[in-house]
DNA sequence: CTGACCCAAACGACCGTTTGTTTGCCGACC
DNA sequence: GGTCGGCAAACAAACGGTCGTTTGGGTCAG
């Protein structure tokens, strides 16, 4: 059977769910199939009905959470905005991604590495491209004097998804602060630390 | 043998070393005692004459990053200086012990979550600590009108953090930049961000 | 001759995956 | 309306291999 026909099976999205969970708790190689079989309610044999290997089921997840990161991203860069407006929406965007679907953003950004080097290449390739929305919008703000022109385009860029990416580290679901304000005081501190 | 004294034996050293660069490349589940062996030339049962178990390699791994850290930033917590300029020196200090110990920095930041919860719960109360140190310098600052009075302490603090913390993850040797330059560009974006 | 160090072998458990078979439900046809 | 083919889903069992760890005996330098 072919993958593409696999994809629409329930009982597979509710695998991919499941692996989610348990490949952000427990790591990839901490992770067995007797435990996915385990929450599913089912011998760990009968797994293979619904997927091919257990690393596709990787590649499932880590492609669930690069996607929704790269689609956020895209939308903010097309935003009709000063560049400072589109980096907030994007800054925004980004902790609201990782936080809404905090399992797939977990094992996007920490279990990615132990795909193969093809299937890694492909998630490198829509890294690059969300790095690079980032870059585009700091140069954009530079060049309309929104943002320092002495500013380091690259470290700025980096500045911006280190503060995303290590929110899944300590964010933890019922806090004081929802997932918008979160994003709104990094982009704030942020996009002063970029002003002229 | 007790842990105390087995810890200057200079075999044991070598190991330690050796599972923090395989830890940091392949995860600690996803390295196996024949793999940690095959390195230090030996066969993966004698192993055991070194080490207890498995996870106190990996207990040991992640407490030499943590007091790498916070060695660091007790050191600049107490400089004679504005808090500006201590901000400025913990945050290099940071980046240039996440970079100079890549290693283990990597697997501290990465891997601990993997310890049994009575180890785990002594490398959180370093983490809190590390964190409070950040937390204090930012307070000082505000209290001394060098930083907004507005500023929200935690998110400053995590912004720090996640500058620091994510870099092991982009970071290359032999890049243009050494440790003390992105430390200290980044530790510029961030002050700037918080000057009133 | 004492320790530090290591080997060879084995322990039971678990790994990811494959196989052949069974189950229960579906629409199609008599 | 009843029966039957087909089919997705799951089972039980086994595959060869690896896991972390233990044991007992050997080697060799101080």
């Amino acid at each position: 059977m072919a993958l593409a026909e696999r994809t629409r099976s329930p009982r597979r999205t509710e695998l991919i769910g499941i692996a989610a969970r348990l490949f952000s708790e427990r790591g990839y190689h901490g992770t067995s199939m007797q435990h996915l079989a385990e929450v599913l309610g089912v011998q760990r044999g009968s797994l293979y009905a619904h997927i091919g290997s257990k690393e596709e089921l990787l590649f499932e997840v880590v492609t669930e959470g690069a996607d929704r990161f790269l689609q956020r991203g895209e939308s903010a860069l097309k935003l009709e905005a000063p560049a400072s407006e589109r980096l907030r929406s994007l800054l925004v965007g980004h902790v609201e991604t990782a936080i809404e679907h905090l399992d797939a953003a977990t094992v996007f950004l920490n279990e990615w590495r132990y795909l193969s080097p093809e299937l890694r290449a492909l998630i490198q390739d829509k890294r690059d491209r969300y790095e690079a929305i980032v870059r585009d919008i700091v140069t954009d703000g530079i060049r309309a004097g929104e943002f320092r022109n002495d500013a380091d385009v690259r470290f700025a860029a980096r500045l911006v998804l280190s503060a995303g990416n290590w929110t899944y580290t300590w964010y933890r679901p019922g806090g004081e602060l929802g997932p918008k304000e979160i994003g709104e005081r990094f982009s704030e501190l942020v996009i002063r630390g970029l002003q002229p």
